[in-house]
Formats: structure tokens, sequence, C-alpha cells
DNA sequence: GGGCTGACAGCCT
DNA sequence: GAGGCTGCCAGCC
């Protein structure tokens, strides 16, 4: 199929597709791009993502269902998640078995 | 054009 | 069962 959107394009539709309230792993959206091994890619396209991108970027945690930043962005995440009535426990990790979205709208 | 870096994931000890 | 190391691939210098 016609390759035309880059890799980092396709990762930006993804994750625009992404349900309000539910949240995905960076493998996921990897699997999703076309590169499951490509996880890493993914956090990558977000560190330099456009700020005026409106992209819920937000919903996208590690395996663990953990936010992978740290400092003040991570209080940032986990504050935007909070505001969709997402869970955190204790540890501060997310119930994937409850949230994770598959890609399946 | 080549090499280094890195919002992870999986395998090994 | 948990912690640590390596691998992998797209971006950027």
């Amino acid at each position: 199929m016609s390759e035309e959107l880059s890799f980092r394009e396709r990762v930006w539709l993804i994750i625009a597709a992404i349900p309000y309230g539910r949240v995905t792993t960076y493998g996921e959206i990897a699997r999703l791009a076309g590169s499951p091994r490509a996880a890493r890619q993914v956090g990558g396209v977000l560190k330099k993502l456009p700020e005026g991108s409106s992209l819920p970027w937000h919903r996208v945690v590690n395996r663990e269902g953990r936010i992978s930043l740290q400092g003040e962005d991570f209080r940032r995440q986990q504050q935007a998640l909070e505001a969709e009535n997402i869970e955190f426990t204790q540890q501060q990790t997310i119930n994937l078995d409850k949230y994770r979205w598959s890609g399946h709208l």
C-alpha cells in the first residue's frame, strides 16, 4: 500500500483515534503503525510533538500501565488522565485490563 | 551519508 | 517472581 504517510504521521492518526477515557500502550501504537518493534520510536514521536497538535498523547502509557515520563510531565499526564475519569492505583498505575484500548473502535 | 539517541518491550539471570 | 540488560527502529545531528 502507499506509504505516503511517514511513520510519525501514522502515530499521530492512531493516537487521535484513541477514545475518551481509554488508554493504550506504545507497543500497541507501534503495532498499529506497522512496526511492532518500534515502540520506542512512538515515544520519540510524542517527545517532538508540536504543541498545537491537540493530540491526546496523555492516553499513551507503557506496557505496565504506568507513565514513562518523569517530573512535571509525569504530573501533567496523570492529571489529564484523571480528568477523563481514569483511576490510578496507589502505585500510580492504570489498570490496563479496564482501560486498555486495543485499536478496536 | 553515517552514527548516536531514545515517552519501550521482551528475554535472560 | 522480580530486577537488569539487550535489541529494535525511526528521528535528528
